[in-house]
DNA sequence: TAGGTTATTAGGAATGATTACTATTATAAA
DNA sequence: TTTATAATAGTAATCATTCCTAATAACCTA
């Protein structure tokens, strides 16, 4: 599986992988666990966690940790990016393809003004799911969304959903 | 202090915002708590968080989440980004101009691909502060850096540091 | 300036996602 | 096979953040 660090392949190891690879839905460790359980019953959280990380640092899958919301898996290893309900914290593909030059400069610019050490970057778009959407309608107007807004985006900005 | 909610200025408030606009390093709930303690001994962290939030959803500060690390808080609200250090969580401002039109338009196009509602966008760098650089050094190399970058960049992006 | 309304507080308990621990088991190499 | 050790199940621990509630303090109005 990886030759310099002596891992093996074990079936928990292998059903965790391939839950995360045939799902295109960003799943939770949880939601993984619920999955996996229905073949391995007697699995433990704990293995799920384990392997999750080890997987990703392999390179077969992606660790995604949103600000504020709950850490979630990507079987598409290339490069995208994603948006994230600011509600419920599911994760969409980001259908656009990736600010490699821009940011790249970016990083390269950034290098040279800062004392830290650049080693890459995490550009992430705030919305709502179609599902938060709906809901959103019959809420009392202090729990709008514009009232998440600023605890939400880093920067503030803000836009009309389509 | 804020017409529409009712806020009242309590000492409490009026002490954690100050700690907050004095301090340029972005500091977390509970390193605020010990400043404010020094003049207000017998405050609770409930509060801190309550009037960070509150502080923060009137726009006197903004609340910092990034992925992987707890949230901080910036007495500066101008639009600007930020480094995360990778290993102890430390934020600074990144001296950079805002890419308010690259990602504005992003946004635009990402708005009619999605069935998301798209409100804003996050956008951070991630590095190592000076003072994890140093310690990098006599670390063995399994525990390098390099190691911890899938974990900690959504994109998987690579740069050498300066 | 006092009284009344209610936002806010202190203190402590609860939450919940993630990590750590450990005796036992399974994997892969020889 | 035998053997070394990576990995597991089960469970406990962490720890940042949120929640709860009786008591208090801000602010409005008379
Ligand atoms: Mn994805
Ligand atoms: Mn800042
Ligand atoms: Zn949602
Ligand atoms: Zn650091």
């Amino acid at each position: 599986m990886n030759q310099e660090k002596n891992y093996r392949m074990t079936h928990q190891r292998e059903m965790i992988l391939e839950v995360v690879q045939k799902n295109h839905s960003h799943l939770t460790a949880d939601e993984i666990y619920d999955r996996v359980r229905k073949k391995l019953p007697r699995i433990s959280m704990g293995t799920v966690y384990r392997n999750l990380d080890i997987l990703a640092s392999c390179g077969f899958i992606k660790k995604l940790q949103p600000g504020y919301a709950q850490m979630r898996f990507d079987g598409n290893t290339r490069d995208h990016y994603h948006v994230v309900c600011m509600r419920c914290g599911k994760i969409g593909d980001a259908q656009i393809e990736p600010l490699d030059n821009t940011l790249e400069n970016l990083e390269n610019a950034l290098g040279n003004l800062t004392s830290y050490g650049i080693f890459g970057h995490n550009l992430e778009f705030v919305g709502l799911c179609p599902n938060c959407m709906e809901l959103e309608k019959d809420l009392p107007d202090d729990q709008q969304t514009n009232q998440l807004m600023m605890e939400v985006t880093e920067d503030g900005s803000q836009r009309k959903p389509n």
